[in-house]
DNA sequence: ATGGGAATACTCGATTCCAAGTAGTCGAAT
DNA sequence: ATTCGACTACTTGGAATCGAGTATTCCCAT
């Protein structure tokens, strides 16, 4: 048990393994002629050194060297009975159990308020309107397929992703009319905060200005680990 | 130039002294008061290495080096003007252009095949049920929070979690319906590829037998790239 | 006064990642 | 006949990651 359950490459390559033996080469080729480039990031550094790891902890094995003319080695992997068991498991905890992931937005959210809110609704809106050109091409694609008469069981990563994408334009949408509003809970301290920091003031200077104009907002900064 | 714009926690680390120089250890700390870890994901080695390769760009420099009785050294870091520049060059990237980014989920949907599709129902029924939950509990903390005055500014980052998760309950309910009633697209394909897998016939064998009764569905696997 | 746990402040090293590079082969067009 | 670009098949080295470990001090209850 080397390696944990970390890079989910390597949970392809069993699935793939415990399909047909091959080598790597052929597993990203397979990978990208199903189109599992898009949910299984894949690039070939990671490729080769998760099929080392797998090999290390006894989940594959080689089952033959193969080499034409000057070309490199190309060596033919098999899955073992346990690479089997932890294909089965690995795949059973993931879709069972959830995980907390750190999407880069989430934190980009988080630190917002280090720029100006004015500065904030543009980048919003930008991303907005390139979200809702991403949903309609998405969608779009996905019912020229369905309509060709391709079943869903081969594309519901692309609809679970589609499902997201349109949560997130509603909620893009939903705090840009907040913010421009001028009813979203905070905006005119972060607003002061900016204007301020325009000035010549020091920090802590800014800071008391702060605390005395918006006393009960900003005392919240300090109290968030009381709620969860 | 040596690390490009990777993790996140170097983002937060230049906010953090953007407004106040401080030690490592102190960015920590801070965060975690401020509940950034939900949205950051932060740990020691990272820090401590992010830190370093800040340093080695040139965007944050040493501003002290205190040492309190036989303690370990703190090294007190304050940003630079190139440092406020890239700090605000990349928080403006994040919220205004979408990266791609791979959830583990969306990995297990796209290998789900791989499992009997029953045993899949119920997985996804236990990820369902534990969802819902965390939703629940969210929506709850999240209205006391703003119902006790916390403005919206503190926690936006966990309003955008509760929408994606919100998002995936209903993909989760909507999919589950399809998958108990049959009318979902590849259902019975999938469910004859498992029951051949249980007799001892050849891979070969299995998929000369799925090809020949499921014919336009499969020959989709590979058709998959004319959509997107 | 003393033992134990929490908090402080890092350090370490084995593993993993990843973009770029390398180096051969093949087919089609100039 | 040969250049060109696309494909095949890996290698490399420098970064980044991450959990666990270390060592000290503070505080509080016994």
């Amino acid at each position: 048990m080397a390696t944990a359950r970390r890079n989910p490459l390597a949970l392809a390559v069993l699935v793939l393994l415990h399909e047909e033996s091959m080598h790597p080469y052929q597993m990203s080729a397979t990978l990208k002629e199903r189109r599992k480039e898009h949910s299984v990031k894949i690039n070939y550094g990671s490729l080769y050194a998760v099929v080392e790891s797998l090999l290390n902890r006894g989940l594959i094995e080689v089952r033959e060297t193969l080499r034409s003319g000057n070309r490199p080695e190309r060596t033919v992997y098999g899955i073992t009975e346990a690479g089997r068991r932890e294909m089965i498991e690995w795949l059973t905890r993931l879709l069972s159990e959830p995980v907390k992931e750190f999407p880069q937005f989430e934190a980009a959210l988080s630190l917002m308020p280090a720029l100006p809110p004015d500065d904030v609704i543009d980048l919003l809106e930008r991303r907005l309107a390139a979200q809702q050109r991403a949903l309609e091409a998405g969608r779009e694609s996905m019912g020229r397929a369905i309509d060709a008469g391709m079943p869903r069981l081969f594309a519901i990563e692309h609809e679970y992703e589609l499902a997201l994408l349109a949560a997130e334009v509603d909620f893009l949408s939903a705090f840009l009319a907040d913010l421009r509003d001028g009813t979203f809970g905070g905006l005119a301290g972060w607003r002061r905060l900016h204007e301020l920091r325009a000035t010549d003031l020091s920090n802590d200077e800014i800071w008391a200005i702060l605390i005395d104009e918006f006393k009960e907002e900003f005392a919240w900064i300090e109290r968030a680990d009381e709620f969860e």
